[in-house]
DNA sequence: TTGTTAGTGTGTCATTTGACACAGTAGAAG
DNA sequence: CTTCTACTGTGTCAAATGACACACTAACAA
């Protein structure tokens, strides 16, 4: 059983049949470190799951500078969810800071599945309105929390993407500069 | 035509037969300012649309004080979602800061409605999926924009919001002090 | 080997912020 | 009218932050 057949089935009440059927709408990559998912322009026509592996989600503001949206560590979903569900081009871009282990859903496939089954349209929703609830539980922390709070629940919950990503892509993940994550990374070296 | 009717016939492709189905679902509710749409320690069972109003989403964190984790403006849905799908005590609280005008779906019906038919399920699932584009943009925002930037912006896109909320409340939507939001305010006055 | 490049570690300094304190004000309740 | 309460306006000050500058290191290419 792979990693995308585990996930399901912890998560979602599936006949070994049905189970069988949707994970064989999703074609298994393995894509090396440096892989490029998506980028800015482009329109994305699949969503992916990150059976392993920690990928960087960016895009780059109106002075040009790269800002961090998300650091994805699997198991986990990931797309540009506008330009899945709309069709327009993207902002962002996603590449693959480790090696990973990918599994992807095109847009054909995922459109025929909920169009016409309320049993994947309602799969399909349930999934959303999880990853919607872990939306609005980040916004709550990222207006609660301090970023020294944050810091650490990162190196204790992910510490795979503290390995993988640099300084200044953490600091901008977590929404401070490169130096101020260096002083809380200094003071908490002895912990 | 009320409202809802408007808000659905705009924003989705429905039928004149469905759009009167799917709002005869709801009740409408006249709330003056300072009615509790739902509180810390209940379960949220319904999911409100603000046809008209302003309303203060907040909670208490660790220690003690009051933060807002939104200020609704309609026309807007509104409800604890993790409190709603999964039947779990909410953690939030949510107050009507003006005479507002709401419909009110229960949980019940709402589960009818999706779980049998295609069509609601999907229509549930575009509602849904909206509201996590909005929410994964206004985190996209708040890494992005300084404290004065959003301020600025509430004051063009919600001047109801300025004017019915308290600089204390504003300023924790903001995620910044009372005084700092002031300071804000006292340089822009003459613009 | 020698550049070259990307990223890290670190110091200084002006600016911004939060915390605290307290006066002023408007509205509700008695 | 008086009192109470919640909120606003404002000053001071210590602490945190961002911007800038530069040395150092590791990985990689020529």
């Amino acid at each position: 059983m792979n990693a995308l057949q585990l996930f399901f089935k912890e998560s979602h009440q599936l006949s070994p049949d049905d189970l069988h059927f949707i994970v064989n709408h999703f074609e298994m990559i393995s894509a090396p470190k440096g892989t490029i998912l998506f980028h800015e322009g482009m329109v994305v026509d699949a969503v992916y799951f990150i059976a392993e592996g920690v990928l960087h989600h960016f895009n780059y503001n109106e002075n040009g500078e790269k800002t961090t949206l998300d650091l994805h560590n699997g198991p986990c979903f990931c797309t540009d969810l506008e330009s899945f569900s709309d069709g327009k081009k993207s902002e962002d871009s996603c590449v693959t800071l480790t090696d990973s282990t990918l599994f992807k859903l095109t847009k054909d496939k995922y459109d025929a599945l909920v169009k016409t089954d309320v049993k994947w349209s309602n799969f399909a929703k349930d999934i959303i309105e999880k990853t919607l609830i872990k939306m609005l539980d980040q916004l709550k922390t990222v207006s609660t929390k301090t970023i020294e709070q944050r810091y650490l629940d990162l190196v204790k919950n992910s510490p795979l993407i503290i390995q993988s990503a640099s300084v200044a892509d953490i600091a901008s993940y977590l929404g401070t500069s490169r130096e101020t994550l260096h002083r809380i990374r200094k003071k908490n070296i002895f912990a």
